[in-house]
RNA sequence: GCCGGGGUGGCGGAAUGGCAGACGCAGCGGACUUAAAAUCCGCCGGAUUAAAAUCCGUGUGGGUUCGAAUCCCACCCCCGGCACCA
């Protein structure tokens, strides 16, 4: 009696027994080809939903089919642990953040585990556990012995919601990336990591194969521009400073400097300003400081500033120009100072035109005799009202007038960056505690390694008040210098949550390890990753920083290669009535009741069938029924008895392993390449196929059970509990996972016939049969002799004839 | 504004210079059933048509080619990213 497929029954029954087994434990082993195929780990938000399940089931599919191609796979899972949320939720329901991020991994593992990936839970990794966090601080002690930690006071972005830092790969839109509140500047003193020392080390991504658009985000993100640092001379007694710089792109438009504008917040202006212009001075930085981000940076905003009453020179003409102050000047970028060309630059020529600024043409347009221009010209031309550079062209302009910039002093070539140094210290308590004692004697000293990790205490009161709350902690604060033995005083900010994701992938090949960070045998083994798979959300975020971490490794002599991730893929999104699935939509899609309905392998490949796995898709509830009727099918096909018929025939048994061969040879290829939407839809028509054999019985049953037992090797992959349960019906050798994956027959794989389609005058007018060796005048021949084609050439004269073997002919009539 | 990606039946999508719409969903018709569900079979872009067949059809307009969804130019729309970066 042929029983039916019952997902809800044989998903646990082999979950069970693969972890009794051990089956997906994973070692070291030298005999075999490493793949180290890693999932973003998911953060411990408390429910997996169906988002999470299309970033791992289709990524566990690639890891499994590389396991049957005989590499040892890598594939593990974890939990990024740490972070704002633990904390909002422990002031909401009074749950410790401890507690509530334990109970969340419990609940995200129980889940995890229905996916029935390949997860080695021996090797998991939990981000706040201080086994795992003792070497986020071990990091950060030798970062800052390298020179690349340091502590500074500067204007900072500050989320008043979060009541926290924020650093700039955080900010989005002018909002915090957690809660789209606008961010304001506060000036606080802060760590950061000087990411900027791999400025241009990160635009560069040699040998990787990652998604241009990725590239191109991380390119713009640190935003390399070359030109000149320009100096301009201060000619008042009452001051000390003799100059001050701006830096440019355009310096040979220096003859055209019709104005200075500075930051705000630039250190000069104050003493700069004229006693006359100082309270309009101040109340315009009061009104900067006051304003968000967003409202800052407004490309809409029309451009305001002040004159501040002072004048600086211009060395190369000796002219005296106005100093202004606007707040679209940034003092983050560049020198904080900007000159003001308006003949040459869009922004200069509006500001101008406001203030009734002169405008002086320096670079001729074509054509140009003299009159006052419309707009700004911004492209190249010819250098005039330059003194001896006249008539140089303005590319070439840019070399000379900076050369002789230099020779005089006034100047020098300089490349500037957007990219600024990660700020990595919070003020909140759910983070790893920054080991660093400050001490009134020896001054700021890291916590020795022996002493790490420095404990979170269980007992802080986490009020989100902008303040530290560790701060308040009397036990914790308090402590004795290492070096002195006189009282000290501990940091009280905790790390950026994106530390602790910057290394976990190391952390993944020797889990346990007490001795270092991670084993470094066993690290060399695995590492870098073959195959990093995640959302494309973490291009400047996660993904950059952990670039700079493994550069930062590989300095201190810690790793032995430059890029930790070789190959990157960006599944897209799943969205539900259009919309991206989110708790305050209400749309979210729930795994565990589709589970209990249709099992882990039905929406395992139905999230593989929906859409191109970089597209994304749309959640559809009857689509996932054609999964559940396909895996179904399978099921019955191999359920019933086949029956041969009585007299077979060669043709057909050939026909039957060329269907194979070419299923073979597809399937691997889709799901190689991380296609698997027609990989499935191949192994879908093959099933239709299978099913008319069995209608017609038409090969010897040899032959029949050979076919599916590949077509369940090949399926094991995507529907990992359907195939083991069918395999052992069959009486095959547990388990199907360690299997060897098919091979396909090139010759068994080749057609004997082609089809070739003839057109007429590039029209499609019939279709003919011919064997594959045919030559191209028996073809041509064929084809003009043709019932469908004659009278479409009768009483007209061929003047060409196309014949592309095996595809088409194309017949060209007058 | 700039930089990516995209626009194909009722829907998700396939085909990246050679048969447009594979595969699946939905729909329609039929078989089985007392009936329904499930399952199986057939049809399924539009127009003309009894049918055969022909014509039209891949965002819009042009071009290259024997032949274009695919390549080139211009434009429109959608999605993602960046956006006073001097």
């Amino acid at each position: 009696m042929p029983s039916n497929y019952n997902p809800a029954e044989i998903e646990p029954k082999w979950q069970k027994k693969w972890a009794d087994d051990r089956l997906y434990h994973v070692f070291e082993d030298s005999t075999k080809p490493k793949w180290y195929a890693l999932t973003m780990f998911p953060y411990t938000s408390g429910d997996l939903h169906i988002g999470h399940w299309y970033a791992m089931a289709p990524s566990d599919v690639h890891a499994r089919f590389k396991r049957m191609q005989g590499y040892n796979v890598l594939h593990p899972m974890g939990f990024d642990a740490f972070g704002l949320p633990a904390e909002n939720a422990a002031l909401k329901h009074g749950i410790h953040p401890h507690e509530w991020t334990m109970r969340n991994v419990e609940n995200m593992r129980r889940q995890l585990k229905t996916i029935g990936a390949v997860y080695d839970w021996d090797r998991e990794v939990i981000t706040c556990l201080p086994d795992y966090y003792k070497w986020t601080q071990w990091f950060f002690v030798k970062l800052f012995q390298a020179g690349l930690a340091y502590r500074s006071q500067a204007p900072v972005n500050w989320c008043s919601n979060c009541n926290v830092v924020l650093a700039n790969e955080q900010v989005v839109n002018g909002g915090c990336w957690r809660c789209d509140t606008p961010v304001i500047r506060r000036d606080l003193k802060q760590w950061f990591l000087k990411i900027t020392h791999y400025a241009d080390e990160l635009m560069e991504h040699e040998g990787l194969d990652w998604p241009e658009k990725i590239k191109t985000m991380q390119k713009n993100w640190v935003g390399r521009s070359e030109g000149a640092e320009i100096h301009f001379g201060i000619e008042r007694s009452d001051i000390d400073e003799k100059g001050v710089k701006a830096f440019t792109t355009r310096p040979d438009t220096v003859f055209g400097i019709t104005y200075v504008v500075m930051a705000p917040e630039h250190p000069l202006v104050e003493k700069l300003t004229t006693k006359e212009k100082a309270e309009e001075v101040k109340a315009y930085v009061e009104r900067t400081r006051k304003r968000t981000e967003i409202e800052r940076v407004s490309t809409e905003k029309e451009k305001d500033g002040v004159f501040i009453g002072a004048y600086l020179t211009n060395h190369v003409n000796g002219e005296k120009v106005p100093v202004w102050i606007a707040d679209y000047v940034l003092l983050s970028y560049g020198t904080g100072m900007v000159m003001g060309v308006p003949a040459h630059d869009d922004r200069d020529f509006a500001f101008a035109r406001k203030y009734g600024i002169p405008v002086r043409v320096v670079i001729a347009p074509p054509d140009w005799e003299g009159e006052d221009l419309e707009e700004a010209f911004t492209q190249d031309g010819v250098m005039v009202n330059s003194g001896h550079f006249n008539g140089l062209p303005s590319e070439k302009g840019r070399k000379e007038v900076t050369r002789y910039l230099e020779n005089k002093g006034w100047g020098r070539f300089a490349v500037s960056y957007k990219l600024r140094d990660w700020l990595i210290s919070r003020q909140r308590y759910w983070g790893a505690p920054i080991p660093i004692i400050h001490c009134d004697n020896c001054g700021t000293l890291p916590v020795p390694e022996h002493e790490l990790p420095v404990l979170l205490p269980s007992d802080a009161e986490f009020k989100a008040t902008g303040e530290s709350p560790l701060k308040y902690n009397e036990e914790f604060i308090n402590t004795t210098c290492h070096k002195c033995k006189s009282p000290a005083k501990r940091e009280t900010d905790t790390m950026d949550t994106f530390m602790c994701s910057s290394w976990y992938f190391l952390r993944y090949t020797s889990p346990g390890f007490d001795d270092g960070p991670f084993d470094p045998d066993r690290m060399k083994y695995w590492m870098p990753v073959d195959l990093y798979t995640g959302g494309a959300e973490h291009a400047v975020m996660h993904l950059f920083y952990s670039r700079f971490f493994t550069k930062a490794l590989r300095d201190m002599g810690l790793v032995d290669f430059d890029e930790p991730f070789l190959k990157l893929f960006n599944q897209g999104t799943i969205i539900v009535d259009r919309q991206k699935m989110s708790k305050s939509r209400g749309n979210v899609i729930n795994p565990d009741t589709l589970l209990s309905s249709m099992g882990a392998d039905v929406v395992r490949a139905y999230l593989m069938f929906v859409a191109p796995w970089e597209q994304g898709g749309e959640w559809n509830d009857s689509g996932i029924s054609g999964i559940n009727r396909w895996l179904n099918r399978i099921w019955n096909l191999i359920n019933n008895q086949y029956k041969p018929a009585e007299n077979l025939n060669n043709d057909a048994l050939k026909t039957f392993e060329r269907q194979l061969h070419q299923t073979i040879s597809k399937v691997t290829h889709d799901i190689n390449d991380i296609r698997f939407n027609t990989m499935l839809s191949t192994l879908m028509e093959f099933t239709n196929y299978l099913g008319r054999v069995k209608e017609s019985g038409s090969v010897p049953f040899q032959n029949w059970q050979e076919a599916i037992k590949k077509l369940l090797l090949m399926l094991a992959p995507s529907a990992p509990h359907m195939t083991e349960e069918l395999w052992q019906q069959l009486g095959y050798e547990y388990s199907v996972h360690t299997q060897k994956w098919p091979e396909w027959d090139e010759n068994k794989a080749k057609e004997e016939e082609i089809t070739l389609v003839v057109q007429v005058n590039g029209k499609l007018r019939g279709k003919i049969n011919l064997p594959v060796n045919v030559s191209k005048d028996e073809a041509l021949k064929s084809a003009m002799e043709a019932e469908r084609i004659k009278p479409f050439i009768e009483g007209k004269k061929v003047v060409d004839m196309i014949y592309v073997p095996g595809r088409v002919i194309n017949l060209v009539v007058k």
